[in-house]
DNA sequence: AATTTTGTGTACCGATTGGTCCAATATATA
DNA sequence: TATATATTGGACCAATCGGTACACAAAATT
């Protein structure tokens, strides 16, 4: 009963997600959002309410189609470094890969954690989920190569940080020199294989 | 010749400085910055000619103020790793003493890098600066203690990038989990305990 | 003391902000 | 087809944005 919906939710959420991703949530207006998704600011508050709740539709899509496709290869069933070198690599390649221009850059989260997440409570929750998550993907990553060698539980939470930091400040500083952007992340990878010398897939 | 000034520029710029430091440039507005410094915008802007020239000068005082005195130590004569172990301590130390709600959390410069960094050309020169000179004060610092000592030249960039990502993520981290970012400072020093063993000062 | 020069307070500017209201439109059900 | 229901476009809103104009206040110069 009523008048159907004109656009698809998911590829508006997508475009308002690559509009915050770039210029962050205050960068953005609805003026902009209007226009990049081509849908007027009425449909887009019957729809998600408010300009902030298009931007956690927007957060949420991004951890489910950005984020999540990356873990996986490290949380399911990695046996040796090759899902780490993995992890590594294809963020190296994508971050390459990326247009100067490219609205894609960095991490909306990282971006995110500097701007909203000092003073929003609900958006901090998100962005420590995120680091929470992605450091216990890398713990069960290093866990899994590191059991059939001689590690210490202490030393994998070393492990952990430092590649969880390489990845960070790698989107981090992606927005700005993205070539060092690329050295961080290979920097990772050598660290991995230098810690697993024998253990290549 | 004519009416002096009724205010110290140094102590405004360090009143805009925190501001900016808390809540990023687009987050804080001109009448903020009149009721925070005390001053009126029509004075803000006679002495710093709109709000991105305040902002500037806000910067630069960030550098030389608050990055300068920790980097010195770095350069100056490092003979040993404790230059390294300071360093880290010492920014470890002050982000545990911080207040949970105050505006110097994390890094300003780090903060702008997710936020004008990616569109503001200027913006983006003076945050990589600011990295480039990080990871050279490391490297020297670095490269001091592994004179005596056998660490090929690529070592050595592979330790500075490792080094300064710790360093930049655990500014990215404390404006959402201070505890955390004080461990990856921690894991920091561990890793350079690691690296000099038997150097310590 | 008169004048010149500089700094400051106030009122104001057009533009833009996120958000709301409502009439018009379109569809599913009866 | 009539009606109830849901979506849409566009006009509109108060609030705020960074910035400006100008009259007034204060100090240096003559």
């Amino acid at each position: 009963m009523g008048r159907l919906q004109t656009f698809d939710s998911g590829v508006v959420v997508q475009a308002a997600r690559d509009l915050f991703w770039d210029k962050g949530y205050d960068g953005v207006s609805l003026a902009e959002l209007e226009s990049a998704t081509g849908v007027g600011r009425s449909s887009l508050y019957h729809a998600f309410g408010s300009k902030r709740g298009l931007f956690d539709a927007a957060v949420s899509d991004y951890l489910q189609s950005v984020i999540g496709p990356r873990l996986v290869g490290l949380r399911a069933g990695a046996t040796d470094a090759s899902a780490l070198l993995d992890y590594f690599d294809s963020l190296a390649q994508s971050t390459a890969a990326l247009a100067d221009d490219s609205p894609r850059s960095g991490c909306l989260l990282v971006n995110c954690a500097a701007g909203l997440g000092a003073h929003d409570d609900s958006a901090r929750t998100v962005v420590e989920g995120y680091r929470a998550e992605l450091s216990e993907a890398l713990r069960q990553a290093l866990a899994a190569v590191s059991s059939h060698a001689d590690a210490a539980p202490v030393r994998i939470d070393e492990r952990v940080r430092t590649l969880a930091s390489l990845s960070m400040s790698a989107m981090l500083v992606a927005r700005v020199n993205r070539d060092e952007a690329i050295a961080l992340l290979n920097t990772a990878s050598n660290q991995v294989r230098a810690w697993f010398p024998d253990a290549m897939g």
